[in-house]
DNA sequence: TTCTGTGAACCGCTTCACAGCG
DNA sequence: CGCTGTGAAGCGGTTCACAGAA
């Protein structure tokens, strides 16, 4: 547990390992390289290296690392080796999309509640759930101390919203919203930028 | 023209003052400063200097930033001074999703055609558009010039239908599906990566 | 005075290169 | 011999600090 400080840097390429250990796995191989794993994910072997051994000594030296090893020890690390409640507030297009991708589930993201304030769409189902109304929803998160919201609520009220749920427990939002959120101090935010990106690349066009 | 090399972590960061320019406008500011844009960005006013200068001298000492004339002269740096047409690949929750979001048309991206290879969409209207059957995506595209693509198909054909806008001239996708594309020299993918936020959030929980 | 633009200093990430182990 | 783990070197991005213009 002595847990020295890792460059942010590192951990956020940690996701990108995973993935294509993932994919090295369905692929039927069961030992990979620091070489192989980087071609998987566009990183420099050394840097795999480098990255992975911030946390411990994973590989075995002539031969290379296990897959189902790595993938669980790169897990365990993400905190993602168990299933996590997650709250989805916005039942637009965006709220439907996300409430019938199986991706999340399969990465351990299970929806526990749907969120919506307008009373038309409150009572429907979406995915599997009942779609709630708003006014449940600092008490249903801290009942069931929910720490991860998905937000794909109109810009308007994403702050507003983001307030209500910082007050419920929530520690961490992923934000569709094109806006910059203000939360606490120890509150994670990540925004889903898909317009930044396309702007990013325009510029090479 | 003489254009130099700018860094790519550069450019990446341009899209993000342009959105914060574009708050700053809608509260109603003209001028700004290079530490007012950089806490509406997350980002050090110094660092918001450096970066513009790599492209001119947009700014006035002692008072700062004309708002309206920065943000036009980042538009036309990174070619987002003028719409895009965008083809949409994948009508599912997703492909909705993207089609009823007002936000790519507000920024200049303008989907000017969907296409789908079930049969049983083909023929069905969506966010104004007919659904087209993707045996003409590559004829229509080159005929059209396209060169931007969203890409909202299952992951195990997200190759195969990338091939293919390569193919029909397509220079940058936007990818939605949680795989790593292979293209050739010249083409630009970004892949949006929800999940990947997530788990880099976990990590601090 | 205020705030930009920018060389220089600094810092941290990436790459190198190799010892060491299987 | 192959490949990891890692100190050291190298490099590039960030911050500093200040000259200069409004």
């Amino acid at each position: 547990m002595a847990e020295k400080i890792i460059p942010d840097i590192v951990v956020s390429r940690l996701p990108l390992y995973l993935q294509a250990l993932e994919y090295l796995q369905k692929s039927g191989k069961t030992i990979t390289s620091s070489k192989e794993l980087g071609a998987h994910s566009d990183i420099s072997a050394a840097q795999v290296r480098k990255d992975l051994s911030f946390f411990g000594e994973f590989g075995k030296q002539g031969s290379g690392y296990d897959i189902a090893y790595l993938y669980s020890e790169i897990s365990r690390i993400l905190n993602v080796d168990h299933v996590w409640d997650v709250a989805l507030i916005g039942s637009g297009y965006l709220g439907h999309a996300i409430a019938h991708y199986p991706g999340f589930v399969e990465h351990g993201f299970r929806i526990k509640y749907v969120f919506d304030n307008n009373p038309a769409k409150i009572g429907q189902e979406l995915g599997g759930h009942i779609i709630l109304s708003s006014e449940k929803m600092v008490e249903l998160i801290k009942k069931d101390g929910i720490k991860i919201a998905m937000l794909t609520v109109p810009s308007r009220v994403v702050q507003e919203v983001a307030d209500q749920l910082v007050q419920a427990g929530v520690k961490a939002i992923l934000n569709y919203a094109p806006v910059p959120l203000i939360v606490p101090e120890g509150i994670r935010v990540e925004t889903v930028r898909p317009i930044l990106q396309l702007e990013h690349m325009t510029y090479y066009l």
